[in-house]
RNA sequence: GGGGUGGUAGUUCAGUUGGUUAGAACGCCUGCCUGUCACGCAGGAGGUCGCGAGUUCGAGUCUCGUCCAUCCCGCCA
């Protein structure tokens, strides 16, 4: 039973109190978040989510002082006394508060907590199992470091409200219900009971309302949207996640881009107090995937990836000149410097890591002691040699790493070995990246289409709403693989943060890129996209938009690593909710209102 | 669907070549302590070694399966 001595009012949080209040009368509520009890004296840390303030019981004041012995962490207690100044040499410099303390006569205890499960400290807590925190997510949730990522969460969602609200967008709720659209990610099915044997599809992104609302001349939209998608899982991914999404009428991508840049200028301003500097760096695709091997390249270190195509295609080492001959080949290298003391054991598994990506293997050259070591080394030319050297800038203490391969193949094994090559050199202290650093970037100029060689046809490379580039739209019809879309991803220190693009509102264009080039037959373009063609046909404004995820942008403003970190209940790699218990079997009558049935493996899960 | 890592006390971990009663720190409980702030001191309780098989005289340790968590590949128009 909760002991209740009298009623008071909170007057301070737990980050008020100073020297200037000593003398006053308090009432402080919160946590407690230490007790050290000296048998004559117990102290104990009141801390709410602003700060800690030390309180005081004495034997005088009986009551109090007996009900604060019962007192066990993370118990609310609602205390009121008179503040008084520290003793010399008991304050401690380290809290805000730390010059004064309250000295309690008056509390109420509303709730004993229980022996914890884990520790609250943050650099304990951290290093306990996720499983268990998430089974007591507000209790992980309750540490003022966790306390603090929401807090910046809301920030940097204000800062972009209040941004696009100061540049007269319009915030429209679109329905969360949607139909499904097989082509793009797995999709969260919702059964309709209205609606036998029929269901939605929880939505993916708001894409086709959005263009719907410019049709209906909103001009400007934007939405904190949650989206849904039944992928599997990642650091950075979750199976519902919030988007910023924006759509425009009347722009062209520059626009687009300083709207976003001024956007994100003032979510840094407003969290962070940092200026970021504009108009970002822009970066073709082409060149992304050149130099980076990627095309969401990480701008924080240098590490370039460069191409020795030409330089080995009359070699005499085969293994390269064939591929340097062979259509679309590429021999590419890039310089790990300072890496020639990799252990056996992170070369192999870079050499594992490049066989995953398809890589034969993982040729190298280690620069030590003054010599070349590489069981590749006897094959080259002493000119190859030189133009390496040259190019890479091979000194010693460097090691060297090939990939020759299709040239995307290529890219994509040295953009992952550059990742790897740079987590190993920030382990040994070779590499400093700082929290703050934060490079921005456009990539631009994606190829609207890409064969996909399984399916024998042609993709899109982000959606088939995707304008082309106005002079490229006649190579549709001839090599729909050169044609530039008009589309446009935001990176973020090597993390995709979001994209977006120009879109078509010329309804035969779009209906020739669905039937003609992307060979959907008409009937399906007919049932999935025929009230979007309908409505371009009804005075559809120049329309373009971009999608950013709120989750990552957090995730890296705060420098977490999972996402999980900044979503108040996120969910496990299986899609579970360890605390709620979610997903759970349903009754028999929930099933057969909805007309379904459930077989017999799910049955037996129960 | 595939690969890696991990699962031992409430928590974080240690546990030798397979060998007696599975340890430490923190937490918890009891007692002492009037100035601490990671308070201190003394004592105590607490374990189906994720689960299931197998090998063995004997399994926390070896083998196989399985479950859970996590990281990655595939996937994410």
């Amino acid at each position: 039973m909760p002991i209740q001595f009298v009623k008071m009012k909170r007057t301070h949080t737990c980050n008020q109190l100073r020297a200037s209040d000593i003398g006053s009368q308090a009432t402080l509520i919160g946590w407690v978040n230490s007790v050290r009890d000296h048998g004559g004296v117990i102290f104990v840390d009141l801390r709410d989510r602003d700060g800690i303030t030390q309180v005081v019981f004495h034997p005088e004041n009986a009551d109090v002082y007996a009900a604060a012995q019962k007192l066990r962490d993370e118990s609310v207690i609602q205390v009121g006394g008179e503040v008084r100044k520290r003793e010399e040499g008991t304050v401690n410099e380290s809290l805000a508060t730390g010059e004064v303390e309250l000295d309690c006569t008056k509390m109420t205890i509303h709730n004993i907590c229980d022996v914890l499960p884990f520790p609250l400290d943050d650099d304990k807590a951290d290093k306990v199992n996720e499983d268990l925190r998430l089974q007591y997510r507000y209790l992980d949730l309750r540490r003022p470091r966790n306390i603090k990522l929401m807090r910046m969460r809301h920030k940097a969602a204000k800062a972009v409200r209040d941004y696009l609200d100061s540049q007269d967008f319009t915030e429209v709720e679109t329905p969360v219900l949607f139909k499904s659209t097989p082509e793009g990610a797995r999709e969260f099915l919702v059964p309709s009971r209205l609606n036998p044997g029929q269901f939605y599809a929880l939505n993916q992104s708001p894409q086709q309302y959005k263009q719907m609302l410019m049709v209906a001349g909103i001009e400007r939209y934007y939405q904190l949207a949650k989206c849904f998608r039944d992928e599997d899982l990642r650091a950075d991914r979750q199976p519902e996640f919030t988007q910023i999404d924006i759509e425009l009428s009347f722009v062209e991508r520059e626009d687009m881009y300083s709207l976003i840049e001024n956007m994100l200028k003032k979510v840094w301003k407003d969290t962070l107090g940092m200026d970021i500097k504009t108009p970002f760096l822009r970066m073709p695709f082409r060149e992304a995937m050149d130099k980076y091997g990627v095309d969401k390249p990480d701008m924080r270190f240098e590490m370039l990836i460069e191409d020795f195509t030409e330089t080995f295609k009359e070699s005499s080492f085969k293994v390269f000149a064939s591929v340097a001959n062979s259509q679309d080949g590429a021999v590419k290298a890039i310089n790990a410097k300072g890496l020639a003391d990799i252990t056996q054991g992170e070369l192999k598994n870079l050499e594992d890591f490049a066989r995953t990506l398809g890589a034969k293997g993982l040729a190298f050259i280690k620069a030590e002691n003054g010599a070349w070591k590489s069981p590749i080394l006897k094959f080259l030319s002493q000119a190859e040699q030189d133009e390496l050297k040259k190019r890479l800038n091979i000194e010693d203490g460097d090691i060297v790493f090939f990939a020759a391969s299709k040239w995307e193949q290529a890219c994509a094994i040295l953009g992952r070995i550059r990742l790897e090559a740079a987590k190993l050199l920030t382990a040994r202290g070779k590499l400093d990246i700082p929290a703050d650093d934060f490079r921005f970037l456009w990539v631009v100029d994606f190829p609207l289409m890409t064969y996909d060689e399984e399916a024998g046809r042609y993709v899109s490379t982000h959606h088939p709403f995707t304008s082309p580039v106005e002079e490229d739209i006649p190579l549709l019809d001839t090599n729909p693989t050169v044609v530039r879309g008009q589309h446009y991803d935001i990176v973020l220190n090597g993390v995709e943060l979001g994209g977006g693009s120009i879109r078509i509102h010329n309804p035969a264009l779009q209906e020739k890129v669905f039937k003609d080039v992307l060979k959907i037959p008409a009937d399906v373009v007919e049932s999935r996209f025929g009230y979007m063609l309908k409505a371009f046909k009804f005075g559809a404004p120049p329309h373009g938009g971009i999608a950013l995820g709120l989750d990552r942008l957090v995730s890296i403003l705060t420098n977490r690593p999972s996402i999980r970190d900044i979503i108040a209940f996120p969910k496990t790699q299986k899609g579970q909710d360890l605390m709620a218990q979610s997903p759970c079997p349903v009754t028999e009558k929930q099933l057969k209102d909805l007309f379904i049935s459930v077989n017999e493996v799910d049955a037996a899960a129960k």
